[in-house]
RNA sequence: GCCAGCGUAGCUCAGUUCGGUAGAGCGACUGAUUUGUAAUCAGUUGGUCGGGGGUUCGAAUCCCUUCGCUGGCUCCA
């Protein structure tokens, strides 16, 4: 090997010597296997590299092809400096802040004295096409840090000047495309042209770092692929999710409304909305006593000193509503907690009485920020499936290890997959050092027993200790947080909760906050979107309705209506003078599960015909071969 | 809370550029039709143009203000 040479070996195949500076391109040529087509960037011991990088030391060079992860994550980058290029070709004055990829595509933001509207997008991704069709080549550059700062400061971009003055290395890349430069790390695609699938979607304001102290930027949103059919695959499935919003289900299959003139924040539940959360309710209700919860009601308001006992008062406040009763100060309760620790206190409790499991169906107030409101996942009253496990230290292990089985079983019955995440220690909480630190270790212990992963999200518990959150995916794909589980050392401790150990002492128990569904609010949110309102018919507010053919069937509908009814049947009846093609497509847009056809033929036969929302004809049935059916699907879990 | 957009009949929306007495479809209601598996026909009804204030001879339309809704504000060049 020459002394001008580099050793490149790869993943698969024979290593090479090469001339130093060869590209990571020439060198992927060099290796002869394939096209270079698909293969966007190159990895070097690790490190993601621009295709157009030259090679300066022995290492392993990998491909990285359109369909690994990283791929797409480079071509939405490439996406968005392409974006932010032709924004500055159209608006020579905005200043450019930050641009990444994310899940769903890209972003750039940008200071800009008057707002992007809706109808620019048109024109800066047109603006798009025409740069992307020059094929204008992307040159990584490096920089000094002075130079750069030097560079971006004549260019007036005084965010780029200020991330840079943040940097320690003494070094930074910037990347060239044209007339556009952009301080970034890369890698990105080698020439414009590599964009030609995207779409920018929305334009919103977004905090410059995401601090509300600091100005507000206007962030324009967008995706990009590498194939036409998978960005047309990506605008359905959006088209599909505003389809599915529970806030126009809601409405179609009138589930509830919420109104101006009652508050906002504040769901209003119409009878099949509230046949749907009964059932949720009497679900959970079964699901806790089976497993050694006791079900217990505290009140809506407790006396502010309480609330200034359980360190809710200096932590919480702003989120919470006040009044004032014969001259005492009350709060409104925004948990559950307070009322279930008055009640373990309200005897002396022995370590045979542990674990003490208290369940209820709370309702809460929040005061939410009026921006964060949305339909039925964002609310300022909301009833949580909330309990309070009070247990000895030994025990606590075991009764997380309970509530993540718990959950596990729940969220199978309903077909939602999870992400688990633990949130540590927030600046503003009560407690000791200590205290918290034993806490996250039992959470991450009863995770790790139970063989779930999970992701750390540093500072995000809740003040009294950290927490598992469990996340929902919906149908946007996005994470709704449901179950969480809190360990807390500090309560017990405020309100001096005490046992009798073996020992005859003393002793400090622990407790664990938890909810499985979370709010009642949002779970039946998540679920309206998950089924797109077609329940399965356990959960459907109504399972059957009867359709009658013509008048003269009407009283034997009345009769099957009434057998049906009286077994438990949630049933409706629909003999309205309409003809029946109008009344199966009532019921089909109710998505109710089963509708029954009752004409001549079946009042003859004594039967019935159902049929199913998906279209199926079941043919001829008697009405005690039906109920069967219903009943075997009533049980949770059953489609 | 902040930024932007939006708010017209129960729902979906037109009308706002350029001020001149408010429209459509669906729904609802009434009647006819006696109807067989996703829309029978006809007629009728329906709005303090989110609220308040201002400009004007005149405001859905222009201005101010207020309430609400929507998208976003975490994913670090």
């Amino acid at each position: 090997m020459q002394p001008e040479e580099i050793h490149i070996k790869f993943p698969e195949g024979n290593p090479l010597d090469l001339p130093k500076a060869t590209t990571a391109r020439e060198a992927l040529i060099k290796r002869g296997q394939g096209s270079l087509k698909k293969i966007v960037a190159a990895r070097l011991n690790g490190e993601s590299i621009d295709l157009t990088r030259a090679l300066s030391q022995d290492g392993t060079l990998e491909p990285i092809f359109e369909n690994d992860p990283e791929g797409l994550e480079i071509l939405r980058h490439s996406t968005a400096h392409l974006m932010a290029q032709a924004v500055k070709e159209l608006f020579p004055e905005v200043k450019l802040a930050i641009g990444p990829a994310i899940e769903q595509g890209f972003y750039y933001d940008f200071a800009k004295k008057d707002p992007f509207t809706p109808e620019d997008l048109p024109r800066i991704e047109e603006k798009m096409r025409a740069l992307s069709q020059g094929n204008i080549p992307i040159v990584r550059e490096e920089f000094s840090r002075e130079e750069a700062i030097r560079l971006f400061s004549s260019q007036g971009e005084s965010f780029k000047v200020e991330m840079l003055e943040e940097l320690t290395e003494p070094t930074v890349s910037l990347y060239r495309q044209g007339n556009f430069v952009d301080m970034c790390r890369g890698p990105h695609l080698t020439s414009t042209n590599g964009s030609r699938f995207y779409k920018l979607t929305h334009v919103a304001g977004a905090y410059w770092r995401g601090d509300e102290h600091n100005p507000m930027l206007q962030r324009i949103y967008g995706t990009a692929f590498f194939e036409k059919k998978e960005l047309d695959d990506h605008l359905f499935r959006l088209e599909e999710a505003r389809r599915r919003d529970h806030r126009r289900i809601g409405r179609e299959l009138d589930l509830f409304s919420i109104h101006d003139e009652v508050g906002p924040g504040l769901v209003i539940y119409h009878p099949k909305g509230a046949m749907l959360r009964t059932l949720l309710e009497d679900f959970e209700k079964k699901e806790h006593l089976r497993r050694g919860y006791e079900i217990v009601i505290g009140p809506q308001l407790l006396r502010a000193d309480l609330w200034k006992k359980s360190g809710h008062y200096e932590n919480y406040r702003e989120l919470m509503y006040f009044t004032e009763i014969d001259g005492q100060g009350y709060g409104i309760k925004p948990m559950n907690c307070l009322a279930h620790m008055m009640i373990y206190k309200s005897k002396v409790r022995s370590y045979r009485d542990l674990p003490k499991r208290y369940f209820e169906l709370g309702t809460v107030h929040r005061h939410e920020k009026s921006g964060v409101l949305h339909g039925l996942m964002r609310v300022r009253q909301f009833t949580q499936d909330d309990a309070h496990i009070i247990c000895t230290p030994d025990q606590l292990q075991d009764e997380i290890r309970g509530v993540l089985n718990f959950v596990a079983e729940v969220m199978k019955i309903f077909q939602f997959d999870f992400e688990v995440e633990i949130s540590t220690r927030p600046e503003k909480s009560i407690g000791s050092d200590q205290d918290w630190a034993r806490a996250i270790e039992a959470l991450i212990f009863a995770l790790k027993a139970n063989g779930l992963s999970y992701s750390i999200c540093e500072g995000e518990g809740a003040f009294y200790g950290p927490k598992i959150d469990i996340k929902l995916k919906d149908a946007l794909d996005r994470r709704w947080q449901c179950a969480t589980i809190q360990c807390d050392f500090t309560l017990p401790e405020r309100f001096d909760l005490q046992y009798v150990g073996a020992d005859g002492e003393r002793h400090r128990p622990v407790m664990v906050h938890r909810v499985i569904l979370g709010a009642m609010e949002r779970f039946i949110g998540v679920l309206i979107e998950h089924y797109a309102g077609a329940f399965p018919t356990w959960l459907a507010p109504v399972q059957a309705v009867i359709l009658s053919v013509t008048d003269r069937n009407a009283s034997y509908c009345q009769k099957v209506f009434q057998d049906l009814l009286a077994t438990g049947i949630r049933v409706e009846l629909d003999i309205r003078n309409e003809k029946l093609g109008l009344k199966v497509r009532e019921a089909q847009l109710q998505k109710i599960p089963y509708m029954v056809v009752i004409g001549d033929k079946e009042e003859e036969q004594g039967s019935i015909s159902p049929r199913t929302r998906s279209g199926e004809n079941l043919g001829s049935w008697s009405v005690p071969q039906f109920i069967d059916r219903i009943r075997e699907e009533s049980v949770p879990g059953k489609q």
